[in-house]
DNA sequence: TCACGAAGTCAACGCCTGTTGGCATAGGCT
DNA sequence: AGCCTATGCCAACAGGCGTTGACTTCGTGA
């Protein structure tokens, strides 16, 4: 078969997604998604250069948070956490890197950045002490990921079933809590 | 080098512990397991039969969750928060478990199996409604996972740096939310 | 028309993996 | 002392992987 190479290269970035998505980095291998396409290993090759510029490809994204501090202070936990619901939803980018960073090193310092240079920020303008600022990001970050974890990698039956409103009324206060209610003492 | 079969045997699962904890399953090799203990291979296979059955021997554990009825019902979220920091602290297992099973749908299995035999009845003891109890446990699993992942696999600088006290301070009162209080409504 | 570049195939390479069977050897028991 | 078994090593296998370079085929523009 013939085609574009733009129409093949969207292809095996589809089939890509896919099967990082399900298989994680490590199993995924190019020989599959090249199947999967229906052409030749050496496509991939071709056109990516290599797996890893492949996964990057795959992988491109932008959490693109909405200002916090703009909306109302009192439902801000509820706004974050629809938004990341949304998130996750609408695309595969941040399930294939959850699940692949959990075995690379790369990928979970790749999280670190994204955690570092887009959630933080946001977190910080509402809180003035900074280190007070990243524990706080830092939980809200542990809940997110958490629920995603449970929802789309492990696919824990409870969670998988819950459809997007109700995620958000259950995470929504505890971000509320995390980003802006009273920081938590230590309790025997 | 010459030794008993019983600590050969030790010393293999005290290092396959590690490589698994470090690289999770895939990326971790019989052959890296064997180096680190200074021995061959082959010695690996004699032992354990197989990868799987060593991957199983290094991961055996219990959840051992304490009776949450039988502790005050108003600090219940704690308990249940001080016992897993203990529990993930204590023993390498179920970082290897949360990690390798990102990749595996076997070990996902595992998880929800887990899930299902040792979070799920404590809870269902403390609501009538079964399906409310699936989503209270799927819930209270998804931020007790969620940290454990920023914390052990991601290492997310500001929630390695907390301290177990912290910790409970921050996910005790969820905990306590998503176990016994309101249900949530849907919010838009 | 025909040559040329783009799109795709094919076979093979070098490497690493789990796994196997045969061979050496040390050390306790008789 | 001498055997015999548990402990350990070595070399090799078969299969899968990413990657490579040379070859074929199609479509188009001069």
């Amino acid at each position: 078969m013939r085609r574009s190479a733009a129409e093949t290269k969207e292809s095996i970035l589809r089939a890509a997604r896919e099967r990082f998505a399900l298989d994680g980095y490590d199993r995924a291998t190019i020989r599959a998604i090249a199947g999967e396409v229906g052409i030749d290993p050496a496509m991939v090759m071709r056109y990516f250069g290599s797996k890893e510029r492949l996964f990057a490809a795959a992988t491109e994204y932008d959490l693109s948070l909405p200002d916090l501090v703009a909306g109302p202070a009192d439902r801000l936990g509820f706004v974050l956490a629809a938004h990341f619901v949304d998130l996750w939803e609408g695309s595969e980018a941040l399930q294939i890197l959850l699940r692949s960073s959990a075995t690379d090193a790369g990928l979970a310092e790749r999280m670190n950045d994204i955690f570092a240079t887009q959630l933080l920020p946001v977190v910080a303008d509402l809180t003035p002490d900074p280190d007070e600022a990243a524990r706080r990001a830092g939980m809200a970050a542990a809940q997110v990921f958490g629920v995603a974890l449970c929802r789309y990698v492990l696919r824990l039956p409870p969670v998988v079933a819950m459809d997007r409103e109700e995620i958000v009324a259950w995470i929504g206060p505890t971000l509320q809590r995390y980003l802006s209610e009273g920081a938590a003492v230590t309790t025997t």
